[in-house]
DNA sequence: CTGAAAGCGCTTACAG
DNA sequence: CTGAAAGCGCTTACAG
């Protein structure tokens, strides 16, 4: 059934009908009543894609991944959070993946010739992200998941990397830990760089400088994890303590550890970051793991909220967010073994 | 830049442009270069929402997830799977996620009247699926990934999850084990039914009859994985072998099994079944672990040939498959011990 | 092989 | 507060 059709059965005209649907005020609260009671009852719902090219609005925003390893849980999460609260909105999420950096710049130039979305979401920026300057050249609207360095000004959600390990890593200081590791993500990240400042400055507060033996980088999975784990415990100086990048390559990590014949806590203090999986609680892990926290989902559905202000006028500069990151301490740091 | 503007730049009519530009056979091959020549030089693409609505496919599949823990690795191989192929075909994918059971079902009837979709993808089905009938009455074209009974023939992708653990359990039997334990999935999932009555004919067909304290249901994490195992390592006879539903779960047996002191292999044999993640591979645990192999990312390419085809006509009934599942032996499985 | 024109199903400025 | 009608940007049956 269409509108004309719909308008016809209930005795009013289309514009009333589509007034009444759309909530707008000039409509008598009686009539609005019937029209929604009717709507109801045959099912009603106006065709999408009438409605998109009638007021050009996509009515959707896109979510483009790189193929593979770094389609992972975290994006999951994030997925979830953003689907919840764009939902309410009616916005769709289109999601799209890509194998390489560039067919993803290609993906937005088709989103914005096609006018298939009205804003996209771009996640994990490098220090000077490509994709940030294409969108801004396509006027294409664009939250971004995390910071990066732009001819102008854009809306961004960051966690303050910084902050959240150079506090790891003086809790570890704290406990008596001169060796000190790094699992990071990939290099060319913003994120990673921030967290390696963080690392940094934190322990060069103490007067050590961090040997490049003790950091590394790379994807954030069990398997990654491990590997790296096994080398660090293999350096005639192994470390003492290790800060994970999150709580998959702490698995991997805490997994080595055992394998080798030492035990987390005792012979080996673990910080990991935790994007708060529901399947992965550090709190029921053996031995409990210290974290530092900050909710992946979360973030997700707050960059809804900022994708929706966006579009509907904010200017991107006043749309910069950074939250900061809890230290929760548990069982998995110990003080420093003599 | 829009099609009438765009014809009229290259002077010829909207008509041949669209004939052109959608591969149309009635066009002159000079003409038809000349279009996509200056379409690619003005960036002209056509409108989507207007292409939509004349043409009255919307150009999109639909993709529920159910909030929360079910969202997680599994999904995201999958989606990767579904998105690369769909998109060489310009086809969108649309990601919902719910809460409930109710809003799933809310969702497919919002997508069927709005015609937000062409078509929709089930996933993790229940032995007789409320969707699968609902989809039927909406006459909403749909894919199942897994199997459930329906009063009508629907089109669906299944591995053989009765031969893959039948398969499992008949390799711990052949190495001498009495006691096998099963961690599952859900218990109304109709995967984790076949997965049980496989286990239970390969053990019956030993003149075994598993007994219910080595039967667990539940979520495929690490966490629950973990907490299962450690339930069955409690118990006055322990199993000696285990079979869990997803690397995940694996990951937290093996961890509970260390925990307790044991050795993975030697003390209790381990098979999981083999999504095949990129970034946890069973070759890379330690010990290497037996699996029985499917590739979720293949069985989502696969899907959407399916849903392609069906939208083209191919009757559902012409649409179903089951994939025989691989079991890789490795070392995690050793004779039972005396 | 090409084009003029109707139609897809909405929204919304304009008139009353 | 309500309605007639133009317009959004395509596709496609029909005519030539």
């Amino acid at each position: 059934m269409n509108l004309k059709e719909f308008a016809a059965h209930i005795g009013l005209s289309q514009t009333t009908v589509s007034r009444a649907l759309g909530g707008y005020p000039e409509v008598r609260p009686a009539t609005r009543e019937r029209v929604l009671k009717a709507a109801a009852e045959f099912g009603y719902q106006p065709n999408i894609s009438a409605q998109r090219l009638a007021t050009g609005r996509a009515g959707a925003i896109g979510l483009v991944f790189q193929g593979d390893g770094r389609f992972g849980p975290h994006a999951s999460e994030f997925l979830g959070g953003l689907s919840g609260r764009l939902q309410t909105d009616g916005m769709d999420i289109l999601v799209a993946t890509v194998e390489t950096q560039e067919a993803e710049l290609a993906a937005y130039r088709r989103f914005a010739a096609s006018r298939r979305v009205d804003a996209v979401i771009v996640h994990t920026p490098t220090l000077r992200d490509r994709r940030i300057a294409l969108l801004q050249e396509l006027d294409l609207p664009f939250v971004v998941h995390g910071r990066s360095a732009a001819a102008r000004p854009f809306a961004y959600l960051d966690i303050d990397n910084y902050g959240a390990i150079a506090a790891a890593a003086r809790h570890l200081l704290d406990l008596g830990h001169r060796r000190i590791a790094l699992i990071n993500g990939y290099v060319e990240n913003t994120y990673a760089r921030d967290r390696e400042q963080g690392f940094r400055d934190a322990l060069e507060g103490a007067g050590i400088r961090p040997p490049p033996t003790l950091l590394a980088y790379g994807a954030f999975t069990d398997e990654a994890g491990f590997r790296t784990m096994q080398r660090f415990l293999a350096l005639p100086e192994p470390p003492t303590a290790v800060i994970a990048g999150s709580m998959m390559s702490a698995l991997g990590a805490m997994r080595a550890v055992r394998i080798a014949g030492l035990s987390v806590g005792r012979d080996i203090s673990l910080v990991a970051h935790d994007d708060v999986f529901p399947y992965l609680s550090p709190d029921n892990l053996v031995p409990t793991v210290s974290t530092t926290r900050s909710p992946m989902r979360a973030a997700g559905e707050r960059m809804a909220d900022m994708v929706l202000k966006l579009l509907q006028g904010t200017p991107p500069e006043a749309l910069q967010e950074v939250w900061p990151v809890e230290l929760v301490i548990r069982r998995s740091t110990e003080r420093a073994p003599e």
